[in-house]
DNA sequence: CGCCAGGACGCCC
DNA sequence: GGGCGTCATGGC
């Protein structure tokens, strides 16, 4: 499945349930910018800071400038190759409305993000659309010299610091997080060493994050495919479609299930 | 111009 | 413990 082309150095994959639009433009990456190239669509970005070009033509992904190795350290799994989505869309399936979501978009992924990238946009995603997501969290990078900031860059922000983003009143709730994770009190080990409701209530503990972002948290940087943020799109979901919650089928993979909703619902498919 | 956005918080009962 | 106004900014 892996074809590496030595004379260029290209990882090429034959391209099963990824498509580029579906997986870094639909609301769960913020820093991925479409370009126009000789390919069906083309991405570039950034995972940790490290680089990427990235292109499907056809029946391929085509991973621009990339090592062997630095495919099978970082790539491999941020873009989560280890998931069979075309058995978890079948089990969606069963229902009706997932069904139709499923097919409109069989290319999406859960990426495995950086811990405190996600929480920081996360953060400055509350009561706010995507593309003034993205527009702030450009203007932090710029602060930063043209990388996302780690809370190391940040050890000695506070509000007045974050100015420059307009980031209105989540300016406050950036300073608190970035306090905290300075001290050590949050720490991408809380991924690793504890259970759902315990991570959960742990991110609730900074100042700005709800349910809602440590559930995006959760998801989009720790890989816990039974959680299920719930923003004003997927309650307008469950209004029309499940007023008594997700369909059996989605058992253990809600949030999986929710991303195929929040984008058909978008696109106005359901 | 007005409505809305991948919400959280504080205050009210 | 649920309901409601408020918050800063700008996309559309």
């Amino acid at each position: 499945m892996i074809d590496y082309n030595a004379n260029n150095g290209d990882i090429i994959l034959k391209r099963e349930n990824f498509d580029l639009d579906e997986v870094l433009d639909n609301g769960q990456a913020f820093r991925w910018t479409r370009t126009e190239s000789g390919y069906d669509k083309t991405y570039t970005g950034h995972m940790m800071n490290k680089p990427l070009t990235i292109s499907q033509n056809g029946d391929r992904i085509i991973l621009h400038n990339t090592s062997r190795d630095e495919f099978l350290d970082v790539w491999y799994h941020y873009f989560d190759l280890e998931t069979d989505y075309r058995e978890l869309i079948r089990r969606f399936s069963e229902d009706e409305v997932l069904s139709k979501a499923c097919a409109f978009a069989p290319g999406i992924r859960i990426l495995n993000q950086d811990f405190e990238e996600t929480l920081l946009s996360f953060i400055l995603s509350q009561n706010n659309n995507i593309p003034r997501i993205k527009g702030i969290i450009g203007r932090l990078c710029e602060m930063n010299g043209g990388r996302f900031p780690t809370h190391e860059d940040l050890e000695f922000a506070d509000e007045q610091t974050f100015a420059p983003l307009r980031a209105g009143f989540r300016a406050r709730y950036l300073a608190d997080c970035v306090h905290k994770l300075n001290s050590g009190e949050i720490s991408r080990d809380i991924s690793d060493a504890l259970p759902d409701d315990e991570a959960m209530k742990k991110l609730c503990t900074i100042t700005g994050v709800g349910v809602k972002v440590a559930s995006c948290v959760l998801l989009f940087a720790c890989h816990r495919f039974s959680i299920c943020p719930v923003d004003v799109w997927i309650k307008r979901v469950n209004e029309r479609y499940y007023p008594n919650g997700f369909p059996e089928c989605t058992k253990g993979f809600e949030g999986l299930a929710q991303q195929y909703l929040f984008y058909a619902i978008r696109n106005n498919v359901i």
